[in-house]
RNA sequence: GCGGACGUGGCGAAAUCGGUAGACGCAGCAGACUUAAAAUCUGCUUUCCUUCGGGAAGUGUGGGUUCAAGUCCCGCCGUCCGCACCA
């Protein structure tokens, strides 16, 4: 047997092996329990590097892992290919964004491929193959009939640079989330989907989801958003402008006798309408929409109002009037777009009030004899009980609410609602590179979905990306056809659907993909939901939400019965590698950085930043597989760090890994010789199946790597015996998911003729996982003193005294007898002096 | 501003229920093997003191609870993440 593992020859023989044997593939028919595990399917930018490998490898682990134990495991791969880039390149390049694709997915399949992964590549496919994304317009035409799409005029997100419009989601800090343009807003006839429709469901559904991270779950119920209230009518006292009330909203119905003013948003139907005839309101209104968006200017934007000199009447004392104002910090899409102002228990309406010299009442005090101290410094948004508030004197808070609710439920001028902080999904993106949304635009028909017997409607290949903007508008031998209802002229949408409709079913395709239809709902429920899915925490929201919603509407349409796609999420950290700049502070590579300093000109490490080619901080798999082999990058992602914080690239750790792969393949192929037992080894060997086995279930593989080195510790220490051939054997099956090739290598070696991926993960023996002996920290005031040796499970009285019998503890208690005695059997004993 | 997470050796970290802090790895030091190097193997490696037996301190910081605190509670400092004029 060779002295060194060779992994240029290994990882291609395996392989090849494990491809030609279908070894992975997963079978729909098997009687075996299902495990569905899935890494976020990539986007084909370019290249992958590294850090993108730990997250399938983190995948693969847990996939071959369970492989062993006897599931039957779906793991498959694929691309989410449409979205800007592509188009970008297109014009940068003059290549069309397909063949960008496209050269892009074969290049990253074969870097995926050199890392060994046990994926099922039968099922790949990429969203931008017409038999994907055919499927995605029949899905969306069901949704249409199901009245989950519509299309109105919306003030929407428009980011200039991009050309395009965003989902709410999609602006971050007022840019764009991918240009970093400034977003503006524009009026725009828009698709889109009534998630909102979902926004209950989707929020208590997260109740459901215990295995996945806190954080996530917290950031998705924050951005559902739900606050209850309630919303009631202002008469307006002089009517104007047809208008004669309007509709406030409200969490804290409990402070309505604190009200000194109401105030419209600048797009609320009034103000506009007040702004035709008065060209000071027309002003103001233009001077609130000036203002940036983003955190730092809203930080510090001053509140600003406009006097209408319009009056609302108080609705429990039609003699109390109440100055309206338009108010530049009133929101249109949030509740009615208009408030109540409580200035003493609302931090913006004090400071609202404080500029407009309005009266600030307090009706909310820590006690009744509090009542007549003025609220100072700052509003006081807190509990507390009712003061200067007529019939609710007295009452806490919350009681306060339900009667002001009752009252106005009883009285007809309110009532008790819900508002949400999510908003209806738009769709449609003005780009080339997308799926087409299924619909023709009929002068007299209106919006008609296109026959299902029509999909797909596919991407036209001749177009031309010289001119700004989306060229199936352009295209008129695409875009003009006859209306399928009326058989009149009628023209195609144009526009095509944001990339996250495509990601917010792919789960569901691999899982089943019959070519007649989207997926066949047994098949799909065979595998769903998805077990272990991992990810970056980036699409927390994003992917995540829009996933759940998606999942939901097929299940409220009857076409798969799974509320949850993903029952288990977990989210890994970023792989960090160092950067370096030059004087001037450009990124330079790291050979450049070198370069540079041989050359005597200053160069600057930069922090440790996450790997992306604009910092030029990337590593490729290919370098490294081809110096160190796939086993030795899989280890080297999987040990330190734990896999949900970031981890740092660094030679020296993938040179630890290679040397431990080679230390592997040396323990493999030593002459085993010896016999007898050794009981001691063969403890520490069943520990660490346990151990590892746990590890893995609970993603924690830098523990899983951390019990596998002390098992080869312990190995290399004991002298030969059966069990320590035994335990050789044990710990090549224990690696196996996580280095595969030279584990195959190994097992080969060894005479076995089945592959090590189609072996049972080797069983504890509960009987050794309990130890004989135990080691007992002696204590005096706490402190550790002495440690000795008992058998395990012995009594408290024999601990205690063998404690007392230590020389160290008789030198510290100095003759005294303790004043108390704490045992925790097998543990400890604690002397108090 | 609101919400959340985190803070442990030179570094990455571990410590499952409040019970021997620092497992395991990296880096480093010393030694073995070698003509030499690589590779490999052995030992040491939290800090300070030491009469070499051991002793003292120690998990961001200050308090508290407890026989016992990295772990629980309260205050503070720092780092990171999410949301943000949400009525």
């Amino acid at each position: 047997m060779a002295s060194r593992f060779n992994p240029l020859k290994a990882d291609a023989h395996w392989q090849k092996v494990w491809d030609e044997a279908g070894t992975f593939r997963a079978s729909d028919a098997s009687g075996r329990p299902k495990a569905y595990i899935l890494e976020m399917f990539p986007y084909p930018s370019g290249r992958i590097h590294v850090g993108h490998g730990r997250n399938y490898v983190m995948g693969d682990v847990l996939a071959r892992y369970k492989r062993m134990k006897g599931f039957e495991v779906l793991h498959p791969m694929g691309w989410d290919a449409f979205g800007m880039p592509a188009e970008n390149a297109a014009i940068e390049r003059k290549v069309h964004p397909g063949e960008w694709t496209r050269a892009n997915i074969a290049a990253m399949r074969g870097q995926l491929k050199l890392l060994g992964l046990a994926l099922d590549w039968s099922r790949e496919f990429a969203t931008c193959d017409p038999a994907y994304y055919g499927h995605e317009q029949a899905l969306f035409v069901d949704l249409f009939e199901a009245g989950l799409v519509y299309r109105r005029e919306s003030e929407v997100n428009w980011d200039p640079v991009d050309m395009t419009v965003l989902a709410n989601e999609q602006v971050i800090d007022g840019r764009g989330w991918r240009s970093g343009a400034p977003v503006e807003r524009r009026k725009l006839s828009q698709w889109f989907l009534k998630i909102t429709d979902f926004a209950e469901e989707l929020l208590d559904g997260l109740e459901t989801l215990d295995q996945w991270p806190d954080k996530v779950r917290l950031m998705q119920q924050n951005w559902i958003g739900k606050s209850r209230g309630m919303r009631f009518r202002f008469r307006i006292a002089d009517p104007t402008a047809g208008f004669d009330s309007f509709e406030v909203f409200t969490t804290r119905p409990d402070t309505i006798f604190g009200s000194s003013f109401a105030a419209l948003s600048p797009d609320h139907p009034i103000a506009l309408a007040l702004a035709e005839g008065r060209p000071e309101v027309a002003a103001f209104i233009a001077e609130c929409k000036k203002g940036g968006t983003t955190a730092a200017e809203l930080e510090t934007a001053e509140k600003l109002g406009f006097d209408t000199g319009l009056k609302a009447v108080h609705p429990l004392d039609p003699e109390w009037l109440l100055p309206v104002y338009i108010a530049n910090f009133v929101l249109m899409d949030y509740g009615t777009g208009a408030i109540f102002g409580v200035p003493g228990h609302d931090q913006r309406d004090f400071e609202f009030a404080h500029k407009y010299g309005l009266p600030i009442l307090r009706v909310v005090a820590g006690s009744a004899a509090d009542a007549d101290r003025p609220v100072e410094g700052e509003a006081e948004p807190g509990e507390g009980v009712l003061v200067n508030s007529r019939f609710l004197d007295g009452m806490d808070v919350e009681a306060a609410k339900a009667a002001v609710i009752a009252r106005a439920e009883g009285e007809g001028w309110g009532e008790g609602t819900i508002v949400w902080r999510l908003r209806d999904w738009g769709v449609s993106r003005q780009r080339y590179w997308g799926t087409p949304i299924p619909i023709i635009h009929c002068p007299t028909c209106g919006a008609v979905p296109v026959p299902r017997d029509q999909l797909p409607v596919v991407l036209p290949e001749d177009v031309d990306f010289e001119t700004p903007g989306n060229p199936l508008d352009r295209h008129g031998a695409w875009k003009n056809v006859a209306c399928p209802r009326c058989g009149g002229a009628a023209a195609r949408e144009t526009d095509t659907l944001d990339t996250f409709v495509d990601s917010s079913w792919y789960f569901i395709r691999f899982a089943s993909q019959p070519a007649d239809r989207p997926f066949d709902k047994a098949a799909a429920e065979r595998w769903l939901p998805v077990d272990q899915y991992i990810g970056g925490v980036e699409h927390a929201i994003l992917h995540l939400l829009y996933s759940r919603f998606w999942t939901r509407a097929l299940r409220r349409l009857g076409m798969l019965g799974i509320a949850e796609p993903f029952q288990g999420l977990f989210t890994q950290g970023m792989v960090t590698h160092l950067t370096y700049r030059d004087a001037d502070g450009n990124w330079l590579l790291p050979e450049e950085a070198e370069a540079a300093m041989d050359a005597g000109l200053p160069v600057t490490h930069g922090r440790i930043e996450k790997m992306s080619k604009s910092k030029k901080n990337v590593i490729p798999p290919e370098p490294i597989v081809a110096q160190y082999g796939a086993d030795a990058l899989r280890w080297f992602l999987l040990s330190d760090s734990p896999p949900e914080r970031d981890l740092q690239w660094t030679d020296a750790g993938i040179e630890g890994a290679w040397r431990f792969v080679q230390r592997l393949w040396r323990l493999a192929s030593a002459e085993a010789g010896g016999a007898g037992e050794d009981a001691s080894l063969e403890r520490k060997l069943h520990r660490t199946i346990a151990a590892v086995g746990a590890n893995i279930e609970a993603l924690a593989f830098n523990k899983a790597v951390a019990n596998i080195y002390e098992l080869a510790n312990a190995i290399e220490k004991a002298p030969p015996s059966a069990s320590r051939a035994a335990a050789v054997e044990t710990m090549i099956l224990l690696v196996a998911p996580m280095v595969p090739h030279v584990a195959e290598e190994a097992w080969a070696a060894a005479g076995r003729e089945r592959l090590i991926a189609d072996a049972p993960w080797p069983e504890a023996d509960p009987a050794l996982l309990v130890e004989e002996e135990v080691t007992i920290a002696v204590q005096v005031n706490g402190k550790l003193r002495d440690t000795l040796t008992a058998p395990k499970g012995a009594p408290r009285q024999a601990l205690e005294e063998m404690a007392l019998a230590s020389d160290k503890v008789a030198r510290i208690l100095e003759g005294r007898a303790p004043r108390k005695v704490i045992v925790v059997p097998d543990r400890l004993v604690n002397l108090v002096a």
